[in-house]
DNA sequence: ATATTTTTATAGTCATTACTACAAAAGTCC
DNA sequence: GGACTTTTGTAGTAATGACTATAAAAATAT
């Protein structure tokens, strides 16, 4: 039995979008949005593709609305582990631990979302990963810079290549705790650059 | 006027396959397995689909023998700078230092052409790629071994993560020196893990 | 010269892609 | 109940993907 969603008159729709936007983030996290064909989506919707095209205008606008609901309810919370009252060294190494414990927690979406996003071969779908990623690194990099100005940019530089790389090992199959390890070497040469 | 080579009887060719090799190399690092065709590659050579096919088979035949032509010209000499009679940290930044000067070498071919390989949405080009990851992991995992039995994993695991994130980041169009300042301070951390 | 061999160019096949024209269906509003 | 609105299902389109059947071309062997 189908939940129907009234949108005011006319006939109404038989699915749910922010389901939709749901069901779809799965399979764009698990195989990647070039491997994903709207006839894929369509299928795991039970749908046909003129309801997908009504709903999201086109395969990277549904690319685009699952972006913003990974970053909103998945991705890692920086504003929240980027703290001003303890050391940058500690909270980086936060960071990087919640990437590991994040891009492994489940199998079949392993590794970041918007990282492997951003190596699409599509310009749009690509273009939308690389603003999220920049706005992350951003915010990385201002943290960094309010108390260590001087080491701002090349920590943050290689705060952002062990998660492209910790995304890479996670879609590898490569367990936690060997994930965890690398973030934990890792987070020791971050101490050492910052001063500890 | 074209070179002809000659195979015995029948009618010559009108491509040499090393140079048709060289080519499909190019393409495919600069855009990736997948983004390129087989009509690119053959469109750059100058010849029909048959030709390519009977040279090589397929596209992923092409593709392999792309990716010994790499390995055995262009990748970085692991056997030369994993020496015994020096401090294995040390090696192992000498590892890192060249990789950010090979992923940097040429912008249009950035990147490790293998690692980013092991991304493809093809499976026997996925396959080929992360063979070669993996034999060049098991030499650096042997050479960290023999030293420190008790590291290897671990620090193994760090080597290529920092390797595949300068993969990316040399992708995403940094430049040499911010990658060597990356390929810098993930040496600190090997220093401190191996004992310098 | 003629037969044989090998590669070539032409012109396709077939599957899959993102996307859509159109009319019937299924509601709401008066 | 009838006009109106919106979504649906059917059945496409046009482009592009990897790959190939076929016969002519261009060489060598005898």
């Amino acid at each position: 039995m189908t939940i129907k969603i009234s949108r005011g008159r006319g006939r109404p729709r038989r699915f749910d979008p922010e389901q939709a936007v749901a069901t779809a983030q799965r399979l764009f996290h698990a195989q990647g949005y070039d491997a994903v064909s709207v006839a894929d989506v369509t299928d795991a919707l039970g749908i046909n593709p003129p309801s997908l095209y009504a709903a999201f205008g086109n395969k990277a606008g549904l690319y685009a609305r699952v972006l913003n609901r990974y970053n909103s309810t998945n991705a890692i919370p920086l504003r929240d582990l980027l703290r001003p009252d303890r050391p940058v060294a500690e909270c980086l190494a936060s960071v990087l631990e919640e990437a590991a414990r994040h891009y492994a927690a489940d199998p079949v979406t392993s590794g970041c979302m918007v990282l492997e996003g951003t190596r699409s071969n599509d310009a749009d779908a690509r273009d939308a990963a690389c603003a999220l990623q920049a706005a992350a690194e951003s915010m990385i990099r201002n943290y960094v810079a309010s108390r260590h100005p001087e080491e701002a940019e090349r920590v943050t530089d290689f705060v952002a290549t062990i998660m492209a790389g910790l995304s890479t090992k996670a879609r590898n199959g490569q367990d936690l705790d060997r994930l965890l390890a690398i973030a934990d070497i890792a987070s020791m040469a971050l101490a050492e650059a910052l001063g500890d």
